[in-house]
DNA sequence: GGTGTGACAATGG
DNA sequence: GCCATTGCCACAC
């Protein structure tokens, strides 16, 4: 029964494609413990600055990715917590944050500015 | 194949 | 400094 027609995009190897949901995937794999970056931050290292709603798409792809992607530490320039609606329970985002040393406030992360991780500066 | 939408970002008033 | 508008690419219908 071949009934992945719309099923496509349920595994992020096979979608090399366009390509741009596993670099999502990569980058989103390469933030390191603790740290956490931005949707534009990850569109802009894919060279696609402008599509930063590109990459909240793929995140939402993360969830039929069986490979583990830490959507948890990539939030909004604001370090807003706008993705957490989409984990399994909207806890589970800041317990995952606050897990790594993280803090979190009212859904944003406390010095965002200085656990910043940008992919075009650290990941070369 | 056109339209709408999406976990955003940058710009203008 | 905040609200409204625009841009952007890929996917679902």
């Amino acid at each position: 029964m071949k009934k992945k027609l719309s099923n496509k995009i349920q595994d992020p190897l096979l979608d090399i494609k366009t390509g741009f949901f596993e670099k999502v995937f990569e980058v989103a794999r390469q933030v390191p413990y603790g740290r956490v970056t931005s949707y534009g931050a990850i569109a802009k290292f894919l060279g696609s600055s402008q599509s930063a709603r590109m990459v909240g798409w793929a995140m939402n792809q993360t969830h039929g990715c069986k490979s583990f992607v830490p959507a948890h530490r990539v939030v909004n320039r604001l370090g807003l917590l706008t993705g957490k609606h989409h984990f399994a329970t909207e806890n589970e985002m800041e317990e995952l944050l606050k897990n790594e040393g993280v803090e979190v406030v009212n859904d944003k992360i406390i010095d965002f500015n200085k656990l910043f991780w940008d992919p075009c500066k650290e990941l070369i």
